[in-house]
DNA sequence: GCAAATTAATGATTTATTCAAG
DNA sequence: CTTGAATAAATCATTAATTTGC
């Protein structure tokens, strides 16, 4: 809505970007049929990827992450860098807000006479916030073993040192294998 | 059109989701709980007021300071005032240390965006950003002349607005309002 | 069943802090 | 004291889910 755009020069408008062609959509994956063109609309592939990215722990990915995710993120449909920076920026946010309300339910649970309803709100949160726990198709190089110590100490910062993954979707649809090996190390 | 190039400078971007809710004691070592008299275990809210006292700009708190302030968070669970002092030392350090490690990240990025060698150290501190900062809750006062001098023997970094605070967590209903004012003189 | 209307999610922008270099 | 860079917080805006009346 501003012209003041200093950073990345939005052109989504514009039909051209990406050779990636439309989305196959497979669940909510946008654009459907028409280039709606509006805003990016993430195929479920390109979440799933993401969503395992991140529960590797990844937050804040440098430019070269995000150019790399970006480009293999665009064999399952048209995608930009911004909209992996974006994603992981909302992402970490959101998560963290749910966190907390859910922490706030927990707290106000606690500090009350009883709380029967413990259970339940675990069960909220499990459902709510995402695990940072490892998938089948999320293959993770270990760090070597002081530094995973190191992490296992800090569990109240979400701080991860994740250095070396391979992210493969297993049995989908024909895709060839991610790997996305972001050589962090 | 910047789509040949990696396109996507981060310049100003931004993204995120909101911070408005306040943590719980998870793995409190509180004063109820199971007497682990092991070590100093704090619990999430003993942590926040730290973080935020230590937001405030407070670096390096004086024995009254500290003493107060241990017994304020003495309604969240057990802890001493050397407690308060190790925190205080630990968090500073830490800080500075994340804070140098990133800001020669940091360059090391600027050098060769293009770099593929610059991901190596990136990854490894990316995340490693200081949590959320808590504003609305704290209320600032006036300084005196005592922490003024004190203010300069920090390095020029750290020599942000030390004062009189007191800490009023708000929205929070379920804990006393802290009064951690804090006279110098 | 089906769209219009409404609500929930979430992508994208803007604004404010923070640290530190000049 | 000013300014550059990075990012979290807050907000705007658009799309998908869903509800609802027919």
């Amino acid at each position: 809505m501003d012209e003041g755009m200093s950073g990345f020069c939005i052109k989504t408008a514009g039909g051209g970007g990406y050779g990636g062609g439309n989305n196959r959509a497979s669940t909510g994956g946008g654009g459907a049929g028409g280039t709606k063109c509006g805003r990016w609309n993430p195929t479920a592939e390109q979440v799933k990827v993401l969503t395992d990215l991140f529960r590797s722990g990844l937050r804040t990915p440098t430019t070269d992450q995000i150019q790399k995710i970006s480009s293999q993120l665009s064999f399952y449909g048209k995608i930009e860098s911004k909209n992996v920076f974006y994603w992981f920026q909302n992402h970490k946010a959101r998560e963290r807000l749910k966190r907390r309300r859910v922490s706030v339910e927990e707290r106000d649970l606690f500090d009350g006479a009883d709380n029967i309803f413990s259970e339940k709100h675990a069960g909220e949160l499990e459902q709510l916030t995402e695990p940072e726990r490892v998938v089948e198709t999320l293959q993770l190089f270990p760090l070597n073993s002081y530094e995973e110590s190191q992490k296992l100490r800090l569990p109240r910062s979400e701080r991860n040192e994740i250095r070396t993954f391979s992210c493969a979707m297993e049995k989908e649809i024909d895709h060839p294998q991610l790997d996305l090996r972001l050589s962090f190390v």
